[in-house]
DNA sequence: ATTGTTTTTTAGGCTTGTCTAAATTTTATT
DNA sequence: AATAAAATTTAGACAAGCCTAAAAAACAAT
């Protein structure tokens, strides 16, 4: 069993490694995790002598597989956590992140099992993140924004490229929230618009810009 | 701001207590907590110091006001968490407990206020325990049962005196969850039945027996 | 290749929260 | 009232996680 400090530093870890599973270096973990290198250096031993990480004195680290694996979990919760505080509790997606930080930590696989289930089994959280699925496995970031659909095609609401409180305020105004429903019913030329409805409501109209600037998942 | 084993301790203390204040002793405290007595002398020392219990050496511990305080927001925490597991995510309600144990330790406020909200204020949680508001206050708890209603009266589904799981499962099979709006329509002296509306469905009929063993808060 | 700079590790210390064993105080009993 | 038993506190130790300061290793630069 982990503890939530040693969830903290496999977490960092894992995403400062990135795709190519670099070696990290403990100064960059340090600054991450706003603690001191030698703090770090601790940590990253207690976990290398548990396992977790890969280490070589003055090299760097990176996870091991259950390292990883344990990363994986943590991310999960975290971005379903995020899910739920958007989308159920309506809070803005700007200041989910810090809640979920202390959420993510709560120990019951259980919970996040049905809580996925309530939140009907969400592929990416707020920020457009992919959100793990139980054995770890998670889809790529979203690429097709809503320009991109063509007529009559069904999407799902993702994120947005745009993460001003600006824009974010204006998609509110319009209904548009994240998870919604959204079909692409026309696109005019002529200004570069686009009717759609969202969550089968009477079409509204859109501008191109805004249209490019929000993740569509296609259904 | 309090550790989560200060938490535990003041809501330990809190409870234990009663409502008519009495001293709780140092070997109740730790066999409630699970720990050693040196460890509860321990930390009854340190949250003397701080202020939140009043202590005299030997003679037992009490919570003071601020003490009091926290722990009712403590147990606010708990009982709002445990209806959303049972009445969100479908637990069964002899399972919340551990798992409302961890969530109650999230420290954002806004986050529980959502919650409430989001949980339409309840009053009581799945045990029938009334659950504190923002400011502590709480109701009485529930005493009237089902079978206590006159023809025509409304009322919400708080808890049961039964919490057996066969119970609980046929409760289920019914439709009558926690939370449930119930309206009594008619009682038959002859056999001592029920018939009431379970969220405006169609009449049911119920037992005298199984009546008097549900909490409602009447509306 | 030697020197200086940066990065990383080690050493030593602090707090929180736990433990066991020993000392002390209270309570119960004769 | 003296003593035995029970409850409570103190003392000393330990692990986790953090810190600062000092030492060691790696890197860069002349």
């Amino acid at each position: 069993m982990l503890t939530q400090s040693e969830e903290n530093y496999l977490k960092a870890i894992y995403k400062l490694s990135g795709t190519d599973k670099n070696f990290v270096s403990t100064n960059t973990l340090a600054e991450n995790l706003a603690t001191s290198a030698a703090s770090a250096t601790d940590m990253i031993q207690r976990l290398s002598k548990k396992g977790y990480v890969h280490y070589h004195k003055y090299q760097g680290v990176s996870t091991s597989p259950s390292g990883e694996k344990a990363a994986l979990k943590v991310i999960r919760k975290h971005r379903l956590w995020e899910v739920f505080l958007v989308q159920k509790l309506k809070f803005n997606w700007n200041e989910v992140h810090a809640i979920a930080e202390e959420l993510e930590h709560v120990k019951s696989p259980q919970l996040i099992d049905q809580l996925d289930k309530f939140l009907n089994y969400p592929k990416y959280d707020p920020h457009g993140d992919p959100i793990p699925d139980a054995e770890g496995r998670m889809a790529p970031r979203p690429t097709t924004t809503l320009d991109m659909l063509s007529r009559g095609d069904h999407g799902k609401v993702i994120s947005t490229k745009d993460s001003s409180s600006s824009f974010l305020l204006f998609l509110d105004k319009l209904n548009i929230g994240l998870g919604a429903e959204i079909e692409l019913l026309d696109y005019f030329d002529y200004d570069g618009t686009y009717s759609v409805s969202i969550n089968h409501a009477p079409p509204i109209t859109l501008s191109g810009k805004v249209a490019a600037n929000i993740f569509i998942e296609k259904l």
